[in-house]
Order: structure tokens, then C-alpha cells, then sequence
DNA sequence: CGCATTTGACCAGCGC
DNA sequence: GCGCTGGTCAAATGCG
């Protein structure tokens, strides 16, 4: 389920070791401040980040104590003109639906056989930006939630 | 009234 | 080829 881990960008900058990181939030506000700010993690680029690369780069930054990195596939082993950068996380939280700074409407649920908790199925509402994420619940610890982004976002976070 | 959500149907890929 | 499974569609419904 683990796969190699590529560099983020934020903002448009690189993200590697030396480059300036986002505002950390503080712990009260976490449940509002940390989605839009993995919003911005979302868009990969060449160099590789291993995974202990991220896993401390989120958990010094936006996501420390409550959030973990499980999963990002690079996809590499395409060879399909798309590349479709897919990036999940396991957060500790009560709630599936957040606010991370985009338009999402849900498009589908669906109960996987794995899981005895269903899958929803959400899509960016802006016209022309096909960013889709799936979230679903930990079936082992139903305490967390496991929020997927497919897709690169090909504007600017509304409000 | 315009938009999001809901929910079963539909479809495509894959394994047997 | 058939059936299972995961992903998407779309009509009906709900809501602000």
C-alpha cells in the first residue's frame, strides 16, 4: 500500500529541505486550519522524497501529532500521457467532510469489501478541474479517516 | 430557483 | 464468459 514518495510543491515552489515551509497551526485550530493547507501539498514534481521524508515534513509542519502520511503513488510505471498524482493521508478525526479550500461535491458512496465502512466519492466542482478524492474511514481504527487526492488542481483555492 | 447530496443503476477491468 | 468489485452516472430529492 506504501509506494515512493515524490517533492511536493506549494505554492509553486519546490519543496525540498531548505525551502521555507507553511506556517505551522496551532493545535486549537487544527481541525480548521490544517485542510487548507494540505491543499497545497497536492502537486508533485521529479525529485523523489522518501518516505520518512514526508512523514517528518508533515508531522513538524501542518499535521504533526494527528495526522500520518500512508500512501503516495508516483505512478511512474505509466506510460499513459496522464499522470495522475494520487497522495493519501490517515487524519484523526470525527468528521469525513472538511473544508480544505475547495469546492467538492460528491459524486458517489460506495461499501468496499474490505471495509465495513462505506467510500465516498468527491470531485472539484470548478469547471475545468477534474481533482477527485476519495475518503473513507479506517476499518481498524474507526478514529481516523483516510482522505485521498487523484488529480492536480488547475486553479487557485477559492475563499 | 439553483445548486449539492443521495442512492441505485450502470459500466469496465480483472480473476476464475 | 460470467460474476465480483470498485468507480462513475444521473434522476430524484433536499436545502438555502
Amino acid at each position: 500500500m506504501c509506494a515512493i514518495v515524490h517533492s511536493f510543491r506549494i505554492n509553486g515552489v519546490k519543496m525540498s529541505g531548505d525551502n521555507p515551509k507553511p506556517p505551522h497551526s496551532p493545535e486549537s485550530d487544527f481541525s480548521k486550519q490544517w485542510p487548507s493547507e494540505l491543499s497545497q501539498y497536492l502537486n508533485f514534481d521529479d525529485d523523489q522524497w522518501s518516505y520518512d521524508d514526508l512523514d517528518s515534513f508533515v508531522s513538524g509542519h501542518a499535521f504533526s501529532h494527528k495526522t500520518e502520511a500512508i500512501e503516495v503513488d508516483d505512478g511512474d510505471e505509466h506510460e499513459k500521457n496522464e499522470v495522475k498524482d494520487r497522495v493519501a493521508f490517515k487524519t484523526k478525526s470525527e468528521i469525513e467532510i472538511m473544508d480544505d479550500g475547495f469546492k467538492w461535491r460528491k459524486y458517489g458512496k460506495k461499501m468496499v469489501k474490505n471495509s465495513p465502512n462505506p467510500r465516498n466519492y468527491y470531485r472539484c466542482s470548478v469547471e475545468g478541474c477534474s481533482v477527485k478524492k476519495v475518503v473513507e474511514r479506517d476499518k481498524d481504527d474507526p478514529r481516523y479517516v483516510i482522505t485521498t487526492y487523484v488529480g492536480t488542481h488547475t486553479h487557485p483555492s477559492y475563499s
